[in-house]
DNA sequence: CGAGGCCTTGACCGCGGTCAATGCCCGTGG
DNA sequence: CCACGGGCATTGACCGCGGTCAAGGCCTCG
């Protein structure tokens, strides 16, 4: 059950077994039914998630009341309200179950005491951030450098996963888009 | 001379005298004339830069020919074209000099030689890729949720600096808006 | 002194947002 | 099992923000 979480980690860094069982003794399982929220607006980001089955969404909402998604993980990825976790700020993410999804999580002392106890932690952390990092400059750039058909083809091209399992609503937040207009564009291609 | 860049990197780690004396050896002098470029488009990132006078900023070229920035860095600071600079792969941004600048850069290698050498280093790496997450989520959000003219008001209170030293060109091209939008703003302020 | 770059201002217009009406699908309870 | 209600998707009408184009003035630097 822990099966998929220990491929990430030995994909991402090389333990021992005996670390390995360390790592692990601080994920602890939840399971969680459509849309229920994980964090919610205010609050302090204390906990990283791994999705094992379902999917999980960080986004937030702007002053007008839309709201905008910064990111979705599926199997076998990570997702938390890194800014948050990492500033121990209050949140301006909400973390939501898009469907009923089983996850684990590590709590934010937790993952911080692994970083004292577990040296090739500190690489696992850093291609997280990296990671993370790559990731939103990349979005960065397309929000400023895109139209919304534009936004829409590359996601075609790059998330295809997105576009066949999550409504127009979820695709529109994730392309800052209104619904309306993806409806549009979809008519149109 | 090389007092800020010292100051600066112990103001992030403790690090014993020799261990400075070693990571400030990976670190060259340059000096730069404006609009100086030290890194164009599809080259690989192979150096990060500390400030020491002047300003760098970082950006890329859409493809109708607009340029779009995405950091400005001023005394005492860090910049790279850190996309590139994690994935070795060839750069969408450049970097270029606004003003007459000093600056001091590391090399992709000594950068990751200090990695293996300095255990404090990673730490420091840490720190700036928590940094540069933070800072840059906080801009695609505001991106996401504001207007031309919002975006400005924010400018003006969070980066003053910015809008005191550096042309509406380049100012235009930080907020991403244009040169027009941007003069008819500060003339209704 | 001339040329080129930057800033400003006006005219125009298109992308994409909002509002509203309608249809469809699905889950829930009688 | 069917009826109803609520959420989601589609489509049309409208319009405003901000971009482009163009002209004119100013400053700087060679």
């Amino acid at each position: 059950m822990y099966d998929q979480l220990v491929d990430y980690i030995k994909s991402k860094i090389t333990v021992s077994e005996q670390e390995l069982e360390v790592i692990l003794s601080y994920f602890k399982p939840v399971k969680l039914k459509k849309n229920e929220l994980l964090l919610t607006h205010g609050q302090t980001s204390q906990r990283t998630f791994f999705v094992g089955t379902g999917c999980l969404r960080i986004f937030f909402i702007t002053e007008e009341g839309q709201d905008a998604t910064r990111y979705f993980a599926f199997e076998g990825q990570f997702a938390t309200a890194l800014v948050s976790f990492i500033t121990s700020e209050p949140s301006e993410e909400f973390i939501q179950a898009v469907e009923d999804s089983e996850v684990f999580y590590i709590t934010h002392n937790g993952f911080y005491d692994l970083l004292e106890i577990i040296p090739q932690w500190e690489k696992f952390y850093r291609s997280y951030l990296e990671n993370a990092y790559v990731t939103n400059t990349r979005r960065l750039m397309s929000f400023l450098t895109l139209d919304a058909k534009e936004k829409y083809r590359q996601l075609l091209e790059e998330n295809p996963d997105i576009v066949r399992r999550l409504s127009n609503k979820m695709i529109a937040s994730y392309l800052n888009i209104s619904q309306e207009t993806l409806s549009r564009l979809k008519s149109k291609i």
